[in-house]
DNA sequence: AATGAATGAGTCTTCATTCAT
DNA sequence: GATGAATGAAGACTCATTCAT
């Protein structure tokens, strides 16, 4: 592994154990076992790794979601899209947030949208499919729909995973209840 | 306006401005025009005010919904919801994205369904009574679904007003598309 | 003595033992007896305490000059002008040295015209009172000739005591030369 | 050009732009084109390189003096050693500062009177002949008198274009007044 | 309750120097 | 001789926090 992705890696680690604000530069060297100087000939400042990181959760999340998404049903892939949602952010919580928090705080906010591109692109093709096949409503428009559920099905998960006390009771009843809206929405219920 | 008040808009002030990062006591103090030390006669911490700023938001919020959420019919209070809240996220960026990134670094986290509540409340008495007069389905679970809508609607005034750079035809397509994406997903069309 | 005082004599002591490159914040602070912190509270950098060593240095040269040049005839003021300078000069090379390095490397280059005035005023009133007694020629213009020679006499010093092993016989005979050579400048040889 | 001089010629630029302290052997080296560890088999330290640019100095003056002092009368000489002096000063500032500064920073102090030797040695040459042909008093010592002489017009010089704004009027102003000082101090007034 | 000068631990960042290629 | 990536020691500077007034 060269020492840009180890950096990247180390600061994964550093970040979502103590937080970004709490973590130095320091802890992510030694993580990487680098130099101290050698991080700053890969990235000016602290917070200029988050992008990668950002980019590294988005790789994930896709090839899970090319990993799960499968079924021929549109019906069948929105559970699935659900789930590999919800189960990406409940387990990469820490990361989850920490991009969010790091790319507030840095410069960087605005390549949120291009980090999330391949992702909205993947939804707004499987929603194409599924209007041509009459599965959900054809008056929607893909690429604006994409956005809109990517948008529904994570801040569920955050407001789930992030902000509660996990009660998976509680959960499971909340995740009907978007599946069923989401159905709707995508005009998609028989 | 006493101390506290005035710590707390100083705060918001900086914190927008600086981010909350490279805000410092300093700056906040300095805006305040209160000393060093009476900051700490009042928070403890410089992230212990995220919370009271939160509840300044969402007390916002709330003022502007119970302002602009007034039609009888509830196809038109669900433009107006949208519209105030792209409104308010658009008007407050700096301050959703610093409440964001506050309360991630804070350990406040979980305060943040908290100080939704009364949002959720609303939202939720308001499905309520919808589905008692029939403009939405009646299968749908009002709390659950307040939430979910809450998040549907905020991510997208996120994506569009932080994200993007504005471009006001593409704004109003994609609140187009939300309003409809919303009104199916309530079972509201016609 | 005040904080700000105990700065710059300690700077003063520091810069002159180890020079100014390899003097440190943290050596001044220790020697001043104060925090890393409070240095900051009065000078905003390493080198920003230069003009006021500068200043130091001139009150010194001035005092002395005030004590030590108060012949009536204009040559012996001349004779006790040239022994003070040279005095000086020997006894504080260290400081001079480093002030003239120090404002080097700063961006303080401009000051030293201002902090030398109160020296040039001191000459130009001595000279104009000798044109009135008609020990120096008339045509003089005071205030450049007192430039002149303040030129002439530090740069004689600076060479004899910076730059070269002392030997006492050579001193003294530049130094003959030397006065022989502003009382031919000034005109005043008999 | 060898390595070597291409690194003096790299520190001299990058020394009067940046400053000494300011500049890093990385800016040298990216000047003179040359990797980072070449500079080390030439020079064991960066202030290493400062005798060899004071000489380069030197040189450069004494080539100008060579070339602009030219007249058969010993009075013209030294209107033509001032300009040449004023000159150079005026248009190699930074130089001079620099190597001023560099020498002070640097253990070769003592090595400013080698470095200067030739030109003490043309300009006592030049006062010799001028006492043979009667031109300047004969009781003056032309090597003691060459230093105090360079040490005034260098002074002079550095007072008008390193301290103070320039004002070419004022400098004409004093520029005359300096060369009728030296007139008079070399015995040379009619 | 309010002040604000003082603190000093801790961080980022720089950069001279090395050494395997 | 030449390279330039890597090093890590060292220093400037920051800033949350304290406390005597």
């Amino acid at each position: 592994m060269d020492k840009r992705e180890r950096i990247i890696t180390a600061a994964i680690e550093a970040f979502s154990e103590k937080g970004v604000e709490k973590t130095t530069i320091s802890d992510i060297v030694k993580r990487a076992n680098i130099a101290q100087g050698t991080y700053y000939l890969y990235f000016p400042s602290k917070l200029s790794v988050m992008p990668d990181i950002a980019a590294v959760f988005v790789d994930h999340l896709m090839v899970e979601l090319n990993k799960n998404v499968t079924a021929s049903s549109f019906k069948k892939q929105l559970h699935e899209l659900v789930d590999t949602v919800f189960y990406t952010t409940e387990h990469h919580k820490n990361l989850a947030v920490l991009i969010y928090s790091g790319l507030t705080q840095s410069e960087h906010l605005q390549q949120w949208e291009t980090i999330y591109t391949p992702l909205y692109d993947w939804l707004s093709n499987r929603l194409e499919q599924a209007k041509q096949t009459g599965e959900i409503r054809n008056s929607l428009r893909s690429d604006s729909t994409a956005r809109i559920m990517i948008g529904t099905i994570e801040s569920t998960a955050e407001q789930l995973f992030l902000y509660n006390q996990e009660d998976s009771g509680y959960v499971n009843e909340h995740k009907q209840e978007l599946i069923i809206f989401l159905t709707n929405a995508l005009g998609a219920s028989d």
